[in-house]
DNA sequence: TTATTAATCTACTAAATCTATAGGGTTTGT
DNA sequence: ACAAACCCTATAGATTTAGTAGATTAATAA
């Protein structure tokens, strides 16, 4: 299942995209319009801001902004940031790979090779999604 | 990500779909297999015969069996029954639905529309995928 | 029949981690 | 002065991943 701060993180995103221009939006216009809160809000965008996703700006007039235009998002990096790996195992993880400590042999387990097309699935449809997509609809 | 839970039982169910003739194998003797702590597959075991899909047999010469020919069980159900939703958002979960309370109108929101085509794909591969699949890997 | 043994079953506990915040203080720009 | 991001800490609650102790049941050996 997903988090609340990835879910969270998404549909600022997506309010961010959708904004004429590239103005600074403040945190609290967004919590507003999305219904999150506020503190837990402000995790989430610094963390965006700190993977080169969004840009801030501090002082009055300030906020968070798009750092990229939103066609040039993939869900697959907002994804890895905020959800961390897309597999459902770390040991088909692509980003987070990690092997499993019961594991004799990954090319035997069963686990491993049905979370391989899982993953191979979630992945294509998270390459072929940018943020703008998410934008209009 | 999966929980060990889930993974654990799902390489038990393996194991048990993999043994020749149908009689009862002791948790000790798939611990021991497949590295797993006895007691947490002690547990694991005991929701899958809650669930219909184990059954047991006390005392000497007892143990786990399959109530079913390995062909005859989706991943589906052992995916629900050990990790629940199958989606990623509860929104979107066929079996476990939920609204979003962030969420005023589902249709409009981009994490809703977006986990529905992931949902989509991930059941097509558990619906085709049965546990006598993993069996032969 | 009785004792032993092997196994599941039940219940309780617990450490560790994760989640989803809340609070308060600091810094920076207008 | 003010408004906003920034940063740090704490925390309640849930979940995960077990561990411990004992009860129950069934087969078997004495």
């Amino acid at each position: 299942m997903l988090s609340k701060k990835t879910k969270y993180g998404i549909k600022a995103l997506t309010f961010l995209g959708r904004q004429e221009g590239n103005t600074p939006v403040a945190i609290a216009s967004i919590s507003k319009s999305e219904n999150i809160s506020l503190k837990f809000l402000e995790s989430i965008l610094l963390t965006l801001r700190k993977n080169g996703i969004l840009g801030s700006k501090k002082g009055k007039g300030g906020g968070y902004y798009l750092l990229k235009s939103p066609s040039d998002i993939p869900m697959t990096a907002i994804m890895r940031i905020l959800e961390g790996p897309i597999s459902m195992v770390p040991c088909v993880s692509l980003n987070f790979y990690e092997k499993c400590a019961d594991c004799p042999d990954e090319n035997a387990c069963a686990v491993h090779n049905l979370m391989i097309k899982v993953r191979d699935n979630t992945l294509e449809i998270f390459r072929n999604t940018s943020l703008a997509d998410l934008c209009n609809c």
